[in-house]
DNA sequence: TGACTTTAATCATTCGATTGAATAAATTTT
DNA sequence: AAAATTTATTCAATCGAATGATTAAAGTCA
């Protein structure tokens, strides 16, 4: 039935499953999860609204597979250069490897318009935590921010364990995140109609010279 | 009917109306505007479901009326330094004002548990955004962000409606609003029970940092 | 008295969930 | 291979509960 692997053919119910999934992920990001009812995503999905419950049993629990799924997929792509990859020893390279990494994150959450949906509902989860959040802290914020604070320790000398690195850390997903939550504040005051490419170049860049900043200060404290 | 000014007693109407935006303020941020009833924020309120729409029209008005005693609330604190003081001209002193106003946008929004309610209605607008947004980003948003923009530029020696200056000074917003809104993200990394004073401290210095040495490369660049 | 306010009851709608029948697909038996 | 049987999935209809809103009557206070 296509469930073991992506070798088979996706049987009548697994389409419908993850038409769902994607309805909902779209729609509880989008409008959060008690404003959106079982009749909408059933809707978007071309499927029916009793389908809900015989492929998940629930609205709760077609949130829990809408967060696995976002895990799946992520990981997917991001698995090798988050788990696998060493840690760069040389403080340049290591710098040179935060850099990228802030500015992929920073390109993931304010540009991408693949990963819109994934982000918007994280998003929520973070700010009204639920069992999906669970899901989603323990497969993947947790990870990205393990490394993280590893390469920003390889780069600066710091402890990458200790409180000060993880706050710090924390510091730069926070410049970066903002933009996609306030999106709406930053486009009104900055007469913005969207946050395109040039928009995003603008914002990264700030945020990069910010980061370096702090990472070359870091640096000079304790030479 | 004590609408004119706080002077007169507060009729009975006034002190329902009262409680019934403290409740749906509690309650909108706490839970969100779709999944608040009428009938929860009532109870809370001790007041009965008609008085909703007797006093404010129905939910959605109810909800505007929040944003409007946020707005007043915050402005009766904020006004004197946020409109009638002046821009310190010195750079030094300048930058000791930016300091210092990162630092109670911080404790704002980090520790105090007074306006925790507000902090958590506003968020929730800023992400979706209602009528009530606009109320909030018209009364209170923009102009705390066009002062920030004005103090950093005195010490920065930018151009304060630049476009530059303006990303900047989100970017130093968003560090701080980030332990707000991910705090359950932080709490859980690091090991945390709660965001109390001490923790604060840990991030509002680490942000203040970050800040300092943003505004110190700045200022390197164009001596 | 007369304006303001509260109250209980009721309104039509919408909600998530469930049901049992209908259909499609896969498996077993002949 | 054909028929019989089981399993998986879809579907329309319906459930009771909860929703926001409204109403008419009662209550309150100057």
């Amino acid at each position: 039935m296509g469930k073991r692997d992506g070798q088979d053919a996706p049987s009548s119910g697994d389409r419908t499953r993850a038409a769902l999934i994607e309805a909902g992920l779209k729609l509880f990001g989008e409008k959060g999860f008690a404003a959106t009812s079982t009749r909408e995503i059933a809707a978007r999905a071309n499927a029916n609204i009793g389908s809900i419950a015989y492929h998940f049993g629930g609205k709760e629990k077609l949130r829990d597979a809408c967060a696995g799924h976002i895990v799946a997929t992520i990981r997917t792509i991001a698995d090798p250069v988050l788990e696998r990859l060493p840690v760069p020893a040389d403080p340049a390279t290591a710098e040179a490897q935060f850099r990228l990494a802030a500015e992929r994150m920073a390109g993931f959450m304010i540009a991408g318009p693949e990963v819109q949906d994934f982000v918007q509902f994280i998003l929520r989860e973070v700010q009204q935590p639920t069992r999906a959040f669970d899901i989603i802290y323990e497969g993947l914020i947790e990870a990205v921010h393990r490394r993280l604070c590893h390469v920003w320790a390889a780069a600066t000398g710091d402890d990458p364990d200790s409180e000060a690195t993880s706050i710090m850390v924390f510091t730069v997903i926070g410049q970066i995140v903002y933009f996609r939550i306030a999106r709406e504040v930053v486009m009104r005051r900055m007469g913005w109609r969207e946050i395109g490419p040039a928009q995003a170049r603008l914002i990264v860049t700030t945020a990069l010279d910010n980061v370096m900043a702090a990472l070359s200060a870091r640096r000079e404290r304790k030479p």
